[in-house]
DNA sequence: CTGTTAGCGCGTTCAT
DNA sequence: ATGAACGCGCTAACAG
């Protein structure tokens, strides 16, 4: 059996206390930095025998004793098994990393189709003390998904997501969309673009809807002369937004300015206008959405509305450690900025 | 206290065996799979009050007592905060966790500076069953980090690097970037190209000396009348190797070819040379490294080799995995094949 | 097939 | 300022 080795090779409170002549609570008082129970000697004895034997503290043990889960779960649900490959999730789960860490818990990560929840041990196993989610899908199956993880009668916070504010220990974080949208209206009307259309994944996110509102409402408090249509397509593949554009163009007179959805929806749109010969910003104006650095490498460059993705998930992170450490939220929907970042293509 | 309150609402197996009127030793046996010392009555009875109470095993009192931790942890040491920017680390990550979750393991996850691992709670406490670590920086400070997880004595696996086969518990999991120098290589020399030049960051990495090593050997091999020429960028970045390529063309006349230690060093030069009225690739050709689905993205399409990064987490999922399971890793390097990807920049 | 006993490593409580 | 006893939830070993 290995774990009579194992035993030999790390040592536990009981052995830096035989070590350093003490008993084991004077030990943990040490660990734990209750200096006002250890006189400074002892103290010093205590740490060099820690050192000495490269003792480790047993997360498991002191989590059964103490009944607290120092680490979060971020369950990003994603029907593809490369759950990563969006880099606004990418930048959302560094940022909650970050917070985390630094506060001494651990962040526990696991990507799967929302079927697949209900059997993953993240949800069979009580070992987190909080989940933060980011889920895709239709409307229902997000819900769906959401509704489990409140099951489990444990905090929750989800990304990019608005509900009834019914679920007190339910928080969301999301994006100013809205206003990302209008940034754009205003910008293109600025312009005198009075044409403008929209391409849309037929499965609307409501950060897609927020952002669509936003435009929305900018064209409108000009006095209305302007117009956005919205074309709708299969999905946000690059194949998808193409075919959807060229349907639109074969139907129906090129518009003044394309907004995509999000920079690759916009991007797929904006290449294949300059495949056939349209001009950009020239001919048509371009403006995608959830910029990165990535469109620095894009020729033209891509204008667009920067999303604040690190800092969502840092959001994310403080409230989870307010619930936890208060037991309620502070606040149950959290909205940040967008920045407008004007490029080439406008 | 809120631990009284969470005692109530958090059903443990021995409020599961009373409630369905057995020991908490055969709750434990059906909880475990041991069917063969179940009945299927009791069983069935057992799992329905499992399911009544929305029984959830505590992982930390498991762990505690089987003496394991089925959690693995992945440390990824990078200067900057944003340490999930790079779409390689991503994919490596994704494929990881799923390997890891499919064998009930959980991955937690963790970016650092270099100088902040030995603080880090995922070193300090123990909590993990080992490390998989994708490390940044010089050569010394890489060694270091490696150096201190191995001292913890717990099996670490390691991406993209390359050692000397000493520490049985030490793994390494990398791509064949040597033989996607030669791809590259091959595929220039085809279209009669002589004169090539390869941007390398100054601060090379084991991968970047294996790719250039590939293409020096394609060339060397048929028959030496090709030359490669090094260009050093001070860093990655877009605006280092823009000013590399420069400084490069103002003292040489231009090659015929110009090799990317990666996509985005290729892009970045790319654009300079297509700003300064080089046509590509009929003037010069261009090539990539690490291709993902962004160069769909970006026109014209760069030539490029694809990483099998996904691949890589899962190998190392698995080789980590075996290590847990036996005792010992059944191989300590793994490389894992690339692809080449002709684009319309060559 | 099922129950009993004991103890994993840690921290709290109470005693000294 | 330090120590002893106890128990967190779970399962290995053994008894029945």
């Amino acid at each position: 059996m290995r774990r009579k080795d194992d035993r030999q090779a790390r040592a536990t409170i009981k052995d830096v206390a035989e070590a350093a002549g003490v008993s084991p609570m004077t030990v943990s008082n040490v660990l734990n930095g209750r200096h006002q129970f250890v006189s400074a000697v002892t103290r010093k004895r205590v740490e060099r025998e820690i050192e000495r034997l490269s003792y480790r503290r047993q997360a498991s043990a002191r989590s059964l004793r103490v009944a607290e889960q120092r680490s979060i779960g971020m369950v990003i649900v994603d029907e593809s098994s490369h759950f990563l490959a969006d880099a606004f999730t990418c930048q959302v789960v560094a940022g909650l990393a970050n917070v985390l860490n630094r506060a001494d818990y651990t962040l526990t990560i696991q990507g799967m189709p929302g079927r697949q929840l209900p059997a993953s041990m993240i949800m069979r196993n009580y070992e987190v003390g909080g989940f933060c989610a980011m889920v895709s899908g239709p409307a229902a199956e997000r819900a769906e998904v959401v509704g489990r993880l409140r099951a489990l009668r444990q905090p929750v916070v989800v990304f990019q997501e608005q509900f009834e504010p019914s679920d007190p220990d339910l928080c969301t974080v999301r994006q100013d969309d809205w206003g990302g949208g209008r940034l754009i209206g205003d910008h293109l009307l600025a312009r005198r673009v009075s044409e403008l259309a929209m391409i849309v994944p037929r499965q609307r996110w409501p950060a897609i809807e927020n952002r669509v509102a936003g435009v929305r409402d900018s064209l409108a408090s000009t006095g209305g002369t302007a117009r956005l249509t919205l074309i709708e397509s299969a999905s946000e593949s690059f194949a998808d937004v193409q075919s959807a554009i060229a349907r639109h163009l074969a139907a129906n007179p090129p518009p003044q300015a394309v907004i995509g959805g999000n920079d690759p929806i916009a991007t797929a749109a904006m290449l294949y206008l300059m495949d056939h010969g349209v001009k950009v910003p020239d001919d048509v104006r371009i403006v995608g959405f959830n910029g990165f650095e990535a469109h620095r490498y894009s020729r033209p460059r891509l204008t667009t509305v920067v999303s604040a993705a690190y800092a969502l998930g840092e959001r994310a992170g403080e409230a989870m450690l307010v619930r936890l450490k208060e037991g309620a939220f502070a606040s149950r929907d959290h909205v940040l900025p967008v920045y407008f970042e004007p490029g080439s293509t406008t």
